[in-house]
RNA sequence: GCUCCUAUCGUCUAGAGGCCUAGGACGGAGCCCUCUCAAGGCUUAAACCCGGGUUCGAAUCCCGGUAGGAGCGCCA
């Protein structure tokens, strides 16, 4: 993969800078996977420069922010192992008296004002613009001009406090991810920043909390470009000097719209009973939207090493669960499975199987992960060898327990527990050994047998299951199939 | 409506003016291997939104369409 010659990302403007990032979550509900992704650029994009990747929650919004949902935001960070370098994390809510310290500062230095006007008053001036075709936007009514005599303030009304936004020339967005992105003053309008009960704004809280957390990188949803030229502009007023900013395209759903409910998973924690590894969301989500080259795997280290906002794509991507899973197999068939022991002993008992009453988990995974794409299904192909079975698979038990069968695992019963060793070898040379002597072909033994043991017909080999599963299980399931299927069979 | 953004196989993408007869991956189809299911190997179908320009040469640069999307709150 060739380098190109100059990047922006190895130039920044203030060399002695430390590269900051943030992810900053409203906490109005879970995590959503397209939040994570844009947690997750922040994140490599901070590791790649030495930097330090930070987490704030923005809940100035009383009514929707709720302390289930700043769990969940936890939770699902923790989850994937994107933590923050700063805990606990700052909430905007407890930062109420700086921003109105500085509100104080933009009102006597004339860069924000007072604003009377009512939401009914707004409301109707906006309707009349759309009537009129026009983009709805405040007039600056009560906005302060050298020779303008404004209204009088009627009487108990509380103003809200509107920033006094430049009426000429441009803000240039340069956007590392998207590219030069021209504003002219004249569309932005005077918005709130702070309401009437004199609580701050989104906008206003951003750009102060940005500011004061020193970061120097702006990664977060494309929704937000619009925002951009009025959050400079504040900066500016504020004399600070504005980050540099990434805008990510979002994630779609398979159909090409908004990922919502409707497409399944959405929240982060989801995919965690879905089955995936953390590791393997992370690279799927990484490759959604960026790439390098044709490769499509990535250590965590990799990632770090190689990540680029400007590999960013531009154009919103749609979520590929076929590919997401494939990349799940692949990490769960290389990876070291002491690492997805933890996670896989967490499925076992999430569907209703107590992992210590059973084989240690780390052979079972070895013997499962070829043939599982997921922890969930590796569970649920698991479970035999920690409970009793359930009953038979009705088309397995239909297909494989025949007259013949039933003979055949009653005399392999007999030879197996005369095994002086229980050992995948001894397990092996006897049923090979037994289908050659009846010539028959392997299959004709082994899938009966795994019906018996594991209730069905899918398994790892089958001198591995019996390995696994033990003697005893074994040698009591085997009989067990015997006598079920001499029943069947006598009774017609 | 206004402002802003985007456009390569079904999907994720490579592509930085000649290396493109447009590459890889997922998914699809076929074959091989095989104790089940898988895994693996091989083969294969499948795309530059349209129209103009610039240039000896355009997927790539410019302009215009078209189509999608985002934003236009005392939400974040």
């Amino acid at each position: 993969m060739p380098e190109r010659p100059v990047k922006i990302s190895d130039c920044p403007r203030l060399p002695t800078m430390t590269v900051t990032t943030r992810f900053a979550p409203s906490p109005t509900g879970y995590l959503h996977i397209g939040g994570a992704r844009t947690a997750l650029f922040s994140y490599l994009y901070a590791k790649r420069h030495s930097g330090r990747y930070l987490l704030r929650i923005e809940d100035t919004d009383r009514e929707r922010s709720t302390d289930e949902a700043v769990q969940a935001i936890f939770d699902g960070l923790r989850w994937l192992g994107l933590e923050s370098d700063v805990n606990p994390p700052p909430f905007q809510t407890q930062r109420f008296d700086r921003y109105k310290e500085v509100i104080a500062q933009m009102l006597e230095a004339g860069t924000a004002y007072h604003c009377y006007a009512s939401k009914a008053e707004l409301d109707e001036m906006r309707t009349a613009q759309m009537a009129r075709k026009e983009k709805p936007r405040y007039d600056g009514r009560w906005r302060p001009e050298p020779g303008k005599i404004l209204p009088t303030p009627p009487a108990g009304i509380t103003p809200v406090v509107r920033f006094r936004n430049p009426v000429e020339g441009e803000v240039i967005v340069d956007d590392i991810i998207k590219g030069a992105i021209v504003f002219a003053n004249a569309e932005l309008d005077d918005l709130i920043i702070a309401r009437g009960d004199g609580t701050p704004t989104y906008n206003f809280c951003v750009v102060v909390d940005d500011w004061d957390m020193g970061v120097t990188h702006v990664v977060r949803g494309d929704d937000h470009v619009n925002n951009t030229p009025r959050q400079i502009n504040i900066l500016k007023a504020l004399g600070a000097t504005p980050p540099v900013y990434g805008h990510v395209p979002m994630i779609l759903g398979a159909d090409g719209v908004k990922l919502s409910k409707r497409h399944g998973a959405v929240s982060v924690i989801d995919y965690r009973a879905l089955g995936f590894m953390p590791e393997a969301l992370l690279n799927y989500l990484v490759r959604l939207g960026w790439s390098y080259g044709d490769q499509e795997l990535f250590t965590r280290d990799e990632m770090i090493q190689l990540f680029d906002l400007e590999r960013v794509q531009k154009a919103p991507a749609r979520f590929d669960m076929e590919k997401a899973v494939w990349v799940n197999h692949q990490f769960l068939k290389t990876a070291d499975p002491a690492i997805v022991a933890p996670e896989f002993d967490w499925h076992l008992r999430h569907v209703g199987v107590d992992p210590a009453n059973g084989p240690a988990v780390v052979p079972v995974i070895e013997a499962q992960r070829e043939r599982c794409k997921t922890l969930a299904e590796m569970a649920d192909k698991s479970k035999f060898f920690y409970a009793e079975l359930e009953g038979y698979n009705e088309k397995d038990a239909a297909k494989h327990f025949t007259a013949e069968a039933a003979v055949l695992l009653d005399e392999l019963r007999a030879r197996l527990e005369a095994l002086p060793e229980w050992s995948t070898l001894t397990l092996h040379e006897t049923v090979n050994g037994f289908a050659a002597e009846k010539g028959l072909n392997l299959a004709k033994v082994a899938q009966p047998i795994r019906v018996a043991i594991a209730g069905m017909a899918i398994t790892p080999p089958i001198d591995v299951t019996l390995f696994l599963l033990g003697r005893d299980r074994s040698l009591s399931r085997l009989q067990a199939a015997v006598a079920y299927s001499a029943a069947k069979v006598g009774g017609g």
